[in-house]
RNA sequence: GGGCCGGUAGCUCAGUUGGUUAGAGCACACCCUUGAUAAGGGUGGGGUCGAAAGUUCGAGUCUUUCUCGGCCCA
């Protein structure tokens, strides 16, 4: 038996992995280890990377998208450390707003509590434990993931610091004056005196009064129009006096018509929607009538019509506006609008620098500016427009329709889109669009795609409104002077509630006596304190002011924000806008945006299609590493794909790199010797060592390269190629022999352990930040230094440029190239069942002289791992390379199984 | 419905400014090995580049239309 005499491979690092059940004792141990403050302490002083975190909602469990953005933001993060940053990860979460405020009320409703009898800070509170206690589920589920981070001092928008700072900055927006107020239509019931929620609507039917009203064209370009009527059709007759547009589909068409019928409309031209003739003319019953004109809406850019009630003082110009919701589903194809009385209207509108005014007050009644009919009740309306419409004769005809409308889940009253107060920030009083807009200019984006959808986002959004009449929220620090309707503006007003919010933080707003924030230069009784709260992507938008700022440990700007794709209008958004505001500069260098998880078909997951895959079920299944595996491997400048047979074929190649980092391991027999890369005597080395110096060069080359463009798709498919190919299927095959069966203290083989010490060393490293768990397993078996608890402490490998050698990259091409040839030439004998090893083989390798010169030097016999092989120049060769290959004769070795005539020439000194 | 982005082997991805026969790894099939062994090696099959039309001597790459999918908006 030879076994005593070879050197097999021995290690405790086993071949099975069983992530599920190891990883959590490695986050116990970075715990334990505090590796965070590690971090901190090794890199102190040094250069910067800060990713600042995009606060998840505290709210619900974590799914894929979570589990993908938290991965790639822990392996950038660590990249830059090993990079030599000093690279660092403050968690946070984001907490107020209605999600919660629901959750809270659904307890109440299930327990029959009714919010309006518990005090606002009793139900806030409530909703602060709620957030608190999602915190503490999430930051366990991010843990798991092997994120690490700044845990114990995480931020979050609901703590007293964030809460003052947010007032800090508002103050800044209505010092400068660009936080103004303004109305826009929200869902109003006119019974509770109140707004209300989505969530808080019911849909039943009603019955509504209908009318086809005209608009008489004033000026266009296109000139049969003037004069003529345009119509439209609304359930709302009570919003006509609110009237400020028309809108039309610039690609539907249109008719002029004109009605020959008795009555107030005889010879008189009509413009409606080709497509509702039919229908609007029975309804309105016109029955002799000629089109006199057919166009595309598009035409009627620029017309200008008059209001119907000009003749009652109504004296102002109704524009024609562009406005994609317009449908031909009922009505005439035109849609009268009201921006106090409808989103749609109310965003068409705004955009055209028509701003909503109020029209109706809090009990339902017109206000001063609707003329003639201020004071009238909305409900009772109705029969007043009716009339007034048909004695200017622009009423075409009127009805009833019962529908669909919202209701109060509360009162059943049916609801109306009224204009209320709120508070914007404007995008042009202060060149706030502007100002982003360079902002955005001066950033980095990866992929750079996304610089173009964010951009043309800011070109095109409406004035920012900032207000919400909830109470689970910053409150917004104004006071409206009682005499002149206007904001109190005072920096030691807003610093004085700030220091108080950082005290006790800002529930005191709605229990306290408001003198308390006035102090004593102003008396409460002249004042109106607001009770609105400021909207969820104010408070979001202003992390980078009570993190970034705020603490020593980070910088501010960021390094980098790195978020969903959807987060274009979300928080690089109102990050944006809200910095650019106050600093007139982005809160980030650079913006990583990803796309969004789908499965294996590319379908969007959801329950009911069925194809979600939560990441605790990949975690139970697969363990972090191999998620983390899927997020490296994946490119995430679009969508990503999961399914568990995509996850089954990274577990393999996680296998794969497992294999090769045991191979090393069992080699070495897991005692690690770390080489000085520096003075490490190449010369002496052989060729084929030589060259995997060289591709250590090559592949830490575009490892830098693909990291810095953030490119880890390729990057990890460079590492994995290079396990399988380069060192598997090559120098790990081709080098078993010596290590195998030359004597331990070798020369060849102490060199060739020297190059398995230097490949481990750069695998750990290159791996580290991706496959977090299992580099930190292999380090804790090789580590002998008391001092250097984990991998991620290290830093990345530092290559010397003299192991670069491109005239011996090329050589070993072409030997490669010679032994993809005896493969082929090996393979045709073994599949005639003449051989089965390739050492039953000898091989004869006939080349050209140039191949020759080339390869006259290299054992082929090792490189193709045959028993003999003997080179031949020819040059009358009809190929540049052809083999020979004959069954091996003579008898095999017990330690190197070559088979050879002689005794072996290695072993047959042993005499076994 | 609108804006933006995308569709290359079963899967994950390459594919420079349009230029030979579209590449890699994995998976698959077959074979070898049993000294990396619930491992390792070898060989091989597999693509009308989402569809159609166009520009061009030449299109995976440029243009248009359609289709499917995703995000945002309505």
């Amino acid at each position: 038996m030879s076994k005593q005499h070879i050197n097999l491979p021995k290690t405790a690092f086993s071949m099975k992995a069983n992530l599920p059940v190891r990883e959590p004792d490695f986050i116990k141990f970075w715990d334990n280890i505090n590796l965070y403050q590690k971090l901190r302490d090794k890199t102190k002083g040094y250069e910067k990377f800060v990713l600042h975190d995009g606060p998840p909602y505290a709210n619900g469990n974590i799914h894929m998208g979570t589990a993908l953005n938290k991965i790639l933001k822990d392996i950038i993060i660590k990249f830059h450390q090993m990079d030599g940053k000093d690279s660092i990860y403050v968690p946070g979460w984001d907490c107020h707003g209605l999600p919660i405020e629901w959750k809270i009320e659904e307890q109440y409703k299930k327990n029959k509590k009714n919010k309006n009898d518990v005090p606002i800070v009793e139900f806030r509170k409530e909703c602060r434990d709620f957030a608190e206690k999602w915190i503490n589920i999430h930051k366990d589920q991010f843990k798991r993931l092997g994120v690490i981070g700044d845990w114990k001092d995480y931020y979050s928008t609901m703590s007293f610091d964030a809460e003052a700072q947010i007032v800090r900055e508002l103050g800044k927006f209505l010092k400068e004056g660009s936080l103004y107020r303004g109305f826009k239509p929200v869902l109003w019931s006119t019974v509770e005196k109140t707004a209300l929620a989505d969530a808080e609507v019911e849909y039943l039917d009603h019955t509504s009064d209908t009318i086809y009203v005209s608009f008489t064209v004033k000026d266009s370009k296109l000139k049969e129009l003037n004069g003529s009527d345009i119509i439209i059709w609304t359930t709302t007759p009570w919003t006509i006096p609110a009237n400020k547009a028309l809108a039309y589909n610039s690609s539907l068409k249109y008719i002029l018509l004109k009605i020959n019928d008795e009555g107030d409309y005889k010879n008189r031209k009509i413009v409606l929607a080709k497509d509702l003739l039919e229908s609007l003319t029975k309804e309105c019953k016109i029955e002799n009538f000629n089109i006199e004109k057919e166009f595309l809406g598009k035409e009627f850019k620029g017309t200008i019509c008059t209001h119907p009630f000009l003749g009652i003082g109504y004296d102002y110009d109704i524009p024609m506006l562009e406005g994609r919701f317009v449908t031909i589903e009922q009505g005439s194809g035109i849609v009268h609008c009201a921006p106090s009385h409808g989103p749609d209207d109310f965003n068409l509108c705004i955009n055209n620098n028509i701003k909503a005014i109020e029209t109706v007050d809090d009990d339902g009644k017109y206000t001063n500016n609707i003329i003639k009919f201020s004071g009238t009740h909305i409900f009772k309306a109705n029969p007043i427009v009716i009339e007034n419409l048909k004695s200017q004769k622009k009423l075409l005809a009127n009805g009833k329709l019962t529908h669909s409308y919202p209701h109060s889940w509360r009162s059943k009253a049916p609801l109306v889109h009224r204009a209320t107060a709120q508070w914007f920030i404007s995008m042009e009083s202060h060149n706030l669009r502007k100002k982003s807009l360079k902002a955005i200019d001066e950033t980095v984006f990866y992929p750079s795609k996304a610089k173009d959808r964010i951009k043309s986002m800011i070109e095109t959004r409406p004035d920012w409104c900032v207000s919400r009449q909830r109470v689970w929220g910053v409150p917004l620090p104004i006071f409206l002077s009682k005499k002149e309707g206007k904001p109190l503006i005072d920096d030691e007003i807003f610093e004085n509630i700030a220091e108080i919010y950082e005290k006790e933080g800002s529930d005191c707003w709605f229990s306290d006596d408001p003198q308390r924030f006035l102090g004593k230069k102003y008396r409460s009784e002249d004042y109106h304190k607001m009770s609105d709260i400021v909207e969820v992507w104010f408070d979001s938008g202003s992390t980078h002011s009570y993190v970034l700022e705020k603490r020593d440990d980070l910088k501010w700007p960021a390094s980098m924000y790195l978020e969903g794709s959807d987060q274009h209008r979300g928080w690089f958004h109102s990050s944006l806008l809200e910095s650019c505001g106050t600093r007139g500069k982005a809160p980030f260098e650079s913006i990583l945006s990803h796309g969004f998880v789908v499965d294996g078909k590319g379908l969007k997951m959801s329950k009911s299609t069925g194809n979600v895959i939560a990441p605790e079920d990949i975690l139970k299944k697969y363990g972090a590493d191999i998620l983390r595996i899927w997020v490296a491997s994946s490119n995430y400048a679009e969508d990503l794909r999961i399914d568990y047979s995509i996850l089954d074929q990274h577990a393999e190649s996680y296998r794969k790199i497992r294999n090769t980092f045991r191979y090393l391991l069992g080699n070495i027999q897991d005692e690690y010797l770390e080489v000085d890369f520096k003075n490490l005597d190449i010369k002496e080395m052989p060729d084929l060592e030589k060259y995997m110096l060289h591709r250590i060069y090559e592949i830490n080359k575009s490892f830098h390269k693909y990291f810095h463009s953030y490119n880890f798709h390729n990057l990890y498919k460079e590492l994995l190629n290079f396990c399988t190919v380069e060192l598997s299927a090559f120098y790990f095959d081709i080098r078993k022999d010596l290590l195998y069966c030359d004597p331990v203290d070798s020369k060849k083989r102490s060199q060739c352990i020297e190059i398995l010490n230097v490949l481990l060393q750069c695998l750990l490293k290159w791996f580290a930040p991706i496959l977090s768990f299992t580099t930190e397993e292999i380090f804790r078996l090789i580590n002998k230094k008391e001092d250097e608890k984990s991998i991620h402490l290290k830093n990345f490998v530092d290559i010397p440029q003299s192991w670069q050698n491109k005239e011996l990259n090329n050589k070993w091409e072409k030997i490669k190239k010679i032994r993809d040839e005896a493969n082929i030439s090996i393979e045709s004998k073994r599949a005639n069942k003449i051989i089965g090893s390739s050492l039953e083989a000898n091989i004869k390798i006939k080349l050209k002289e140039n191949l020759y010169n080339i390869s006259r030097n290299e054992d082929f016999s090792e490189i193709c791992i045959t028993s003999s092989a003997t080179l031949i120049k020819d040059d009358n060769l009809k190929n540049e390379i052809e083999i020979i290959t004959e069954k091996a004769e003579g008898n095999k070795c017990p330690v190197c199984w070559k088979i050879k005539k002689q005794s072996c020439e290695r072993h047959g000194h042993l005499n076994l």
